[in-house]
DNA sequence: ATCCGGTTTAACCAAATGGTTAATATTGCA
DNA sequence: TGCAATATTAACCATTTGGTTAAACCGGAT
């Protein structure tokens, strides 16, 4: 059971778990070479440099946090269940890796210019979510709202709670399952949050 | 008019711009000794350790993140007028360091347990706030929700644009000053928004 | 003037860090 | 088997970086 992973995957997870913890200018090559067990020189043997790993590691981070999301949004034609789609595939993803979205937020705060290609890829599923809601309000469904104001607000409410983790764990003494269940709640309150406000 | 500042001022003023820019780790003391124009031996003789100066900033900069905005809470006891009073001032303070909520963010992810302090200085006005909620639904005036699970969504509608700022101003290719008048706008909306979702 | 405390600087240092090299081990294939 | 290509390592290197030291500077009190 225990699968041979290549090297180069070994690599890429080690680093993307070293990342995370401690950003692209706290994280070490040695400690990346030690998570995956092995000698630092190999890492640039793969990767050259820990620019080029770091992109490496980003690039399937912002994947997993823009790429896959807005597909959901495709699923639907109707505004309510896109939402309620759209809100509980991010929490899925999300409850998986919970620092990913303070670790793209930070590095697209450190170098927003080189890693803006990484974003542009959900663009056309968002103007499709646009849309979506323009023709909800021509139906009448809900009220006048700026498109782009609702998505942020939507945006918001599902990103937060992992990017203030550490203060709600402290707050409210969440445990990592007690978090996990906050979430899990919210997959459901959270639609409906959003729902009762712009229904018209 | 051009007040003389103390160097050590100078010092502090230096290595937030620096901290907030580059994070703790990327952070060099040499940049924050040339931004305060001073010699780099300077900063270890105001400060030990980079350690030691960092949390001289990071003091400020909580103390400006928690300190008096849970304090518009208390000026009113309607929760509605909260709500306003409570967003329009986080507004307002953040908009003038729109990179501060991610910089706590991520420190407090880098270390949870040094900065409870910060946090529980807010525990009372928070409380109140909750109590707040509890009693405009026993009057009746908002539907059954989860006071924390409202408060979270409060915070989530107001920091986020400043999470996301750099991914927004991409996507939309906002300028600073577009920027500024997204957040003014939301002053309002975002109140409305959230008494929309609430109001029984 | 001179002495003295606090302030500021240039020069320096040891450790850490990203990256390289050359040699060794391993694998796939003729 | 033997050989060439690929994978892996230990030792090394140059630079960066946080931090130190000793000397110079400077304003005020004597």
């Amino acid at each position: 059971m225990v699968r041979e992973a290549t090297t180069e995957q070994r690599i890429l997870e080690a680093a993307k778990k070293v990342f995370i913890r401690k950003g692209m200018a706290g994280a070490r090559m040695q400690e990346v070479a030690d998570e995956a067990g092995i000698n630092k020189a190999l890492l640039h043997y793969y990767f050259r440099s820990k620019e080029q790993l770091f992109v490496g590691v980003f690039k399937g981070s912002a994947e997993k946090q823009f790429g896959c999301i807005w597909d959901s949004l495709k699923q639907s034609d109707m505004l309510f269940p896109a939402i309620e789609t759209f809100v509980a595939g991010y929490m899925d993803r999300m409850i998986e890796e919970p620092q990913l979205p303070l670790f793209i937020a930070n590095e697209m705060n450190r170098d927003p210019e080189g890693l803006a290609d990484f974003i542009d890829r959900g663009k056309e599923s968002r103007s499709g979510f646009l849309r979506l809601v323009e023709e909800a309000h021509a139906r009448g469904e809900i009220i006048d709202i700026d498109p782009r104001e609702l998505l942020v607000n939507i945006m918001a409410l599902c990103v937060h709670p992992f990017i203030a983790r550490p203060m709600l764990k402290h707050i409210h003494g969440f445990s990592d399952e007690a978090f996990r269940r906050m979430i899990l709640k919210r997959k459901k309150t959270v639609p409906e949050f959003i729902i009762r406000s712009i229904r018209s």
